[in-house]
DNA sequence: AACACATTCAACCGCAGTCCC
DNA sequence: CGGGACTGCGGTTGAATGTGT
């Protein structure tokens, strides 16, 4: 999963292996890492500096923190991502010991594909499902009421429905986090869920698309 | 078992911002 | 002010690993 290790122009490239590691940790440990450029010389490695500085800042650092992402870590990603867009580097500075390209591997790997699973699904149950929505978009509806949300759930009418049609103009932030809810099949629970989060107010989704949303 | 395809994630690349002379 | 050096960030790559056939 890793590149291998290949050498160019004198300097090692790809992966890492223990003795290197060992090597930088024990560096920074003993003299910081004020200068990244003359690091490798004094740390007695065949690397640029630029490569010393990710393997630091992504794996030996103290306190990197690897392994699944929790759904309330996923969720907060989303909201984040929503506000401040691919600024990675900003987006981690929500989850200590998670580093930048963690976070972006992840979004890349889970997020995205997810939407985009969801997107092929959402086109061809739209094809073939015959219910409508009526809304009152447009209303200026007070971010407060924004959640207002009557559902049937006797009809084959329901939040999956919503977000799988993308009826809306709805955030796909949103849509992610509706969709994740245990009870996504019956949605009001989630949509509550999502409110409390302050998810709409966060993410501008206030009064522009949503007025009180009527099945 | 063997192969093909998909997924994961560590690492690289290029660019922009900052600092210093 | 201009330019070079350096750092940090975001996008992308590519090889190992997993999964399906």
């Amino acid at each position: 999963m890793v590149r291998a290790a290949s050498f160019r122009n004198g300097i090692k490239r790809g992966v890492w292996d223990e003795e290197e590691d060992n090597k930088l940790r024990d560096h920074i440990n003993r003299y910081g890492h004020l200068n990244w450029r003359l690091l490798p010389l004094f740390a007695g490695l065949k690397r640029c500096g630029k490569s010393c500085r990710l393997r630091w800042v992504n794996y030996l650092k103290p306190g990197i923190r690897r392994g699944n992402f929790t759904q309330e870590e996923e969720h907060l990603i989303m909201q984040l991502h929503n506000q401040l867009g691919n600024k990675w580097s900003s987006i981690a500075a929500h989850f200590p010991g998670r580093t930048d390209n963690d976070i972006k591997n992840y979004w890349h790997a889970h997020i995205q594909k997810r939407r985009a699973r969801h997107k092929g699904a959402a086109t061809q149950s739209s094809d073939s499902n015959s219910s409508t929505i009526t809304t009152c978009p447009n209303q200026n509806t007070p971010a407060e009421n924004i959640g207002v949300f009557e559902s049937n759930t006797d009809s084959d009418f329901n939040l999956h429905n919503i977000v799988e049609q993308e009826c809306y103009g709805m955030d796909e932030n949103v849509m992610d986090l509706l969709r994740d809810s245990s009870d996504y099949e019956i949605g009001s629970w989630s949509l509550n869920a999502a409110i409390e989060q302050d998810c709409f107010n966060n993410m501008n989704f206030g009064g522009e698309y949503y007025g009180k949303l009527e099945i």
